[in-house]
DNA sequence: CTGCTTTTGATTATCATTTTCAATTTATCG
DNA sequence: CGATAAATTGAAAATGATAATCAAAAGCAG
């Protein structure tokens, strides 16, 4: 499956005529080796421990291209950061976010999407993409 | 209705032990007559329309006592600018943003809500707030 | 290899928001 | 009414995440 994901890049990046590098190839493992929702920071402390001279710059260059390549989403919570997770063909989930101990759960939901569609036709909107967050505070933290 | 607020916030203002200025008068007046989803510079130049002196800090620093007094809501959309709406006693809603003319149409969907509660109930997790944004193209935008 | 183009990384720039801090203003009390 | 202590203000500087610059380095076709 990682390997899977190493050929789509490699096709999204031939396809669009960009060079194979070093760098490139350590983000990308980096970045598959990860769990989900990493911000740059994180990813960039991983790439330097492999690739000490990789800067931030490339790092956050490389996230956009996956991001247009289908392998990451990028996932803007409420602490200024964004992240990236990764993003599996035909699959969406939306997040219960933990103000206490920052953990992400995700969840799905197709009654709530359908919702949505029907919220849309019905204001003649067309939906590009959206967002459901829920914060508090999760059971561990509750106590 | 616009006095009720203000005599809200006066009333919150004096248990805060808070001072009563010309400039969060004038805030606040500009608030109170201003549509929905101000982003802080847009209320900032239309507070300084009639009292030129009042810096920016301020115009900040007063609305987030607005939200703390619970006259305020912010709402972070994804175009970086934190913007504010008028909150009343009660009500929530969501947003239809659309991305071509930045058009925001308002929306409330009880069953939505619930299901919610549903999925956080199932994770042990309990809801402070959430946001539930859908971006797309609004009826004129998709001609 | 050569020459051309892309990529990189250090540095600088952005841009919204926050902090600082000295000066001003407000509330309180004698 | 002052005097005093505390809160508020605004200009300017700091922050922090991300984007843009640009010269040097690297990849690739011929
Ligand atoms: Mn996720
Ligand atoms: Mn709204
Ligand atoms: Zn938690
Ligand atoms: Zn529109």
């Amino acid at each position: 499956m990682i390997q899977d994901k190493k050929n789509a890049f490699n096709k999204f990046a031939a396809g669009k005529g960009l060079r194979s590098t070093r760098q490139r190839d350590c983000i990308l493992n980096v970045f598959l080796s990860t769990h989900q929702h990493v911000s740059v920071e994180e990813l960039y402390l991983k790439v330097k421990a492999c690739c000490p001279g990789v800067g931030q710059a490339t790092v956050y260059r490389t996230l956009k291209l996956f991001v247009e390549a289908g392998l990451a989403r990028e996932v803007l919570l409420h602490d200024g950061q964004t992240r990236y997770e990764h993003v599996q063909a035909g699959e969406h989930h939306d997040h219960l976010v933990c103000t206490g101990c920052n953990a992400i759960i995700e969840f799905e939901n197709e009654t709530i999407e359908k919702l949505q569609d029907q919220i849309a036709e019905r204001h003649g909107f067309m939906i590009r993409s959206h967002k459901l967050e829920i914060y508090g505070l999760c059971a561990d933290c509750r106590s």
